[in-house]
Parts: structure tokens; C-alpha cells; sequence
DNA sequence: AAATACTTAACTATTTTTGTCAAGTATTTT
DNA sequence: AAAATACTTGACAAAAATAGTTAAGTATTT
């Protein structure tokens, strides 16, 4: 249940390996493939949707690779994830691509709405940088603050 | 991403519709089926298992249907969930039951581990009494008093 | 010119989801 | 006892999504 795809598990592993080159060594797609266990073909399928999304830039030619664009405090999970798996809606009526016809009826719209919130504000507290210290679960105030509730 | 699937979304407003007869009268399948734009096969498939996880029990013959074994405050979303879907573990790695082989050196294991748990402690947090009363999405302080942090 | 490295599109096998179908069993009412 | 109502179970199958592979490039630097 409510599983996260392999494409959006590899793309945060390898969004931490490109990282770890911040700001200025490029990491090539091999040493991501390497190092994470994923396919290159595959990884260039990843690499290259974050790259039109912006978050990495690449660099061709010998000892060339991926860069991230901004720094890895700027760069959430939950950016990274809606580019490789879309919105954080948890049901096809909460798509706005495929929307609901029975929402005024609906016992459970709100909910689901809500957890899609929950899931998408924590995904946005934590960043690559917070991988790259060696993440650990944050607890409730600091989450809290980092939310700005 | 992250998508509930329909056996899980049927189940919870299944689950409501036997709610709204408790605390004695059976709400058969065939009106829960009308009601909720599910069909009976699919319905029975999804009762079943509920009530074989105890959530509710049925009572036979004309007059007959389904009841919840608890008061609605007492079932929380989570709890239907769990039984229909599996534990909450958003990768399969952390799936008690598959494991994983590298957790060691895993960047990320931590980061879906939290996530589960925040999912999980959010839909403990929700009852069946709350979709009767008409869900609203609970602001954090009441979220937090309901989780007793 | 050669080596390194990224780019793109098309294709396919596998798995999961989403149901349906069929043949029951159990209970109550008349 | 018979009929009606209602739940029970297991097997099966179509459709969609996931997870990847293959192949044929293009671009850049040394």
C-alpha cells in the first residue's frame, strides 16, 4: 500500500550521489550506477527528467557528469519526487488532471486531501542536505518550526 | 505516486456506511453497493477480510448485513488500512517480510521509515465517528494532542 | 580522431490492480 | 418445509502501471 515507485526511490538516491559533488564536481552516471545499484539505461531515464526540471545540470565530455543547480539546503524530497511521480494526490479524484464527480458526496475526500498535505509538508522539510548530514527522523518542534506553523 | 489503491478507498467508505448503523442495525451489502458506486462482488471481496480481521461481523438471513464490532470512535482509518493493504512501509525494503539488504549503507532508509510513520500516526489519529461528523482536516495542535506527544 | 559522457525514443516483460464469475452455505420468514 | 435473503470462498482474467532494456544517436574535451 501506498508504495513509492523504484523511479522515485532511485532518483532521491541518485540526487544524493550527484550532491555529494556539490558545488563543482561533476558525478557521472556511472559512479551513481555503481555506487546505488541502479542500471545506468535506467538512471538516464531518472537523470534525465530531473534535468529538464531543473534541479541538475549536465556536463559533457570527459570527466564530465550531473551538478545540481541550486544548493543541497534548497533542494526538498518532495521536489524531487514530484517530478519523477507527480502531485502528492493519493487518489485519481484528488488528480486535478482527472478531478472528482462525486465530491459533494464524498465522505473521504477531505481526508485523503489532508494526508496528501501531511506527507507533502514533511517531504518538503527535508532536503538533500539533511541526507548528506545523515538524516535522522526530527522530532515533533522541530518539524513544527521547520513547517511554520 | 504514493496511490491508495481502490480496495482501500471502497473498504474505508464501506466501512462508514456500516458505521452509520451502529450500534444495531445490519446495513446489508447490496445498499452499500448502491450507495457507494461499488459493486457487490468487489464489496464482498473486501468485507470479507474485514470481518475475518474482526472489524465487523455479519449477521445473516433477510434483515441480514454487516456490523461494526466496535463504536465508530474506536476504528480508526489506519486499522482499515493496515488489514486491507498491508503494513505501512512505503518501499518495499521495509517490508517486515522482505527486508532489506542494505540498509547499512542505505541514505534514504530513514527518510521512508519516518515517512511511514508520520502517515501512520496521522490515519491512527482519524475514526470512523469523525467521517460520521463530517471530516474536517484537524489544525496541529489538535493533531498533536490526539498523537500525545 | 578518439574517448568519454549524456540524450532520446521505442519497446517489452513483469507485476499489481481491479475487478468478475461460479458455486456454494447459513438464516429467517411464511 | 420452502422460499427468499444474505453472506462466503476460491479461482480466474482483463487492464493498467511499473520496471526496466535496447538501440541509435548527439555533444564535448583531450
Amino acid at each position: 500500500m501506498l508504495r513509492l515507485s523504484t523511479k522515485g526511490q532511485y532518483g532521491v538516491r541518485a540526487m544524493y550521489e550527484i550532491a555529494r559533488g556539490y558545488p563543482d564536481e561533476p558525478v557521472n552516471i556511472k559512479s551513481i550506477s555503481r555506487r546505488q545499484d541502479v542500471s545506468i539505461h535506467y538512471l538516464e531515464q531518472i537523470l534525465n527528467r530531473l534535468r529538464r526540471a531543473g534541479l541538475i545540470k549536465s556536463v559533457k565530455g570527459p570527466g564530465g557528469g550531473y551538478l545540481l543547480t541550486r544548493p543541497p539546503e534548497e533542494i526538498s524530497i518532495a521536489e524531487i519526487l514530484e517530478e519523477l511521480e507527480g502531485p502528492f494526490a493519493l487518489t485519481s479524484c484528488l488528480n486535478p488532471e482527472e478531478g472528482c464527480v462525486r465530491v459533494d458526496r464524498c465522505v473521504t475526500h477531505l481526508l485523503w486531501k489532508s494526508l496528501g498535505w501531511q506527507i507533502e509538508s514533511f517531504l518538503r522539510t527535508v532536503t538533500l542536505d539533511d541526507l548528506l548530514k545523515g538524516f535522522k527522523p526530527l522530532d515533533y518542534q522541530t518539524l513544527l518550526k521547520r513547517a511554520r506553523v
